[in-house]
DNA sequence: GTCTATACGCAGATAGAC
DNA sequence: GTCTATCTGCGTATAGAC
């Protein structure tokens, strides 16, 4: 991860992503983010003050990465479709690095929603225009009708529930005799932009 | 949700299953669970000596259904398709009681795989046949080919996505004048029968 | 900036009366 | 079985030396 030629902070977000990321936000020892940065626990304090200031700001960088990723679907530039298959790319990138982002998402919107907003108006946020593209685009015929809302949450769910098991995922597979590696990855993506095709047809 | 009229060991095995699902392990506290069960703290410790111990009793309760709703994969005497259509509504029913139950098996993998796999042991567990019964299904020629691995997923990620992800969809849909309902929940589920005819035309 | 040593508080667990 | 009061330990947070 070439750790070893990073500023102390940037060592230290991290392993506070990739802690916070396995164990949640309550699960998450700072003992163990130390350890994993190669610091002394007293040192995230003095970086970030406490455990939940770390944890914003691991979050908020993440947010900001992930509706950066969205913005493709405004880009009237491209066909509605080509904009989705683009986005879906985007979305497995991220969760690549992010793979339990969107329980993170989840989880501070169902515990402290307010929080959540603010941290959301903070952004230069370009809200998804995800439904009312796809309402324009039914509107005028350039696409078969179906009910715009359902499609979101089916195609967050085909990206999003992957990563979110693949703890479940890289055992099931290796005793199929696959791995959950990149490959594993894009043919999944794959199946994604096929049900792209299949609703757009 | 009649508590009343139940003893206080399904009261507090109710209050500790909502309060697991909505906070995880680690963010429950025992207090909140006795609270909402109308019962001291020191009582769950009279009847379920630990946490963790309770936490195990919800989520062996949770596991024995799920591996229950199940074993209609492996009923020789419907259609391939007809029993995955109702795979689909056991694991919409299974999801409406324990919405984060996916995660809480894939963190257990995560963290503790061993005892996972003690865990399903204890159970009367007939293991999956989904992905053996596709491939013989299309050996015969009864359907089209694909990959099961992949539609496996696909499967388990429309069906379980809405459901950990529904703190989050009942504030889109009221943006959008819907609810979080059994409605918005069976519109849901048709798309997902709509996705397994897709794969079986 | 980084460390060691220590304080502090919260939540899980126990003792013991009723 | 159920309660109040109390203990204990762990994990976050701080003080202070270097």
């Amino acid at each position: 991860m070439g750790l070893k030629d990073s500023t102390t902070e940037e060592k230290i977000l991290e392993a506070a992503k990739n802690v916070f990321m396995k164990y949640g936000l309550y699960g998450a020892r700072m003992q163990d983010i130390a350890n994993i940065a190669g610091i002394n626990k007293a040192l995230l304090h003095y970086y970030f003050r406490s455990k939940e200031k770390l944890f914003d700001s691991v979050f908020e960088k993440a947010l900001e990465k992930y509706f950066d990723q969205m913005t493709v679907i405004g880009d009237k530039s491209l066909p509605i479709k080509d904009r989705l298959n683009v986005y879906v790319d985007n979305l497995f990138d991220f969760f690549r690095e992010y793979p339990q982002m969107s329980m993170f998402i989840i989880k501070e919107i169902s515990i402290n929603p307010q929080m959540f907003h603010e941290k959301v108006a903070k952004l230069k946020y370009q809200k998804s225009m995800l439904i009312p593209t796809l309402q324009e685009a039914m509107e005028k015929g350039e696409i078969h009708s179906f009910d715009p809302e359902i499609f979101m949450i089916n195609l967050h769910s085909l990206c999003a529930y992957p990563f979110l098991a693949s703890p479940l995922y890289k055992a099931i597979l290796q005793k199929n005799g696959y791995n959950w590696d990149e490959d594993a990855q894009n043919r999944i993506k794959e199946s994604v932009k096929e049900f792209i095709s299949f609703k757009f047809q």
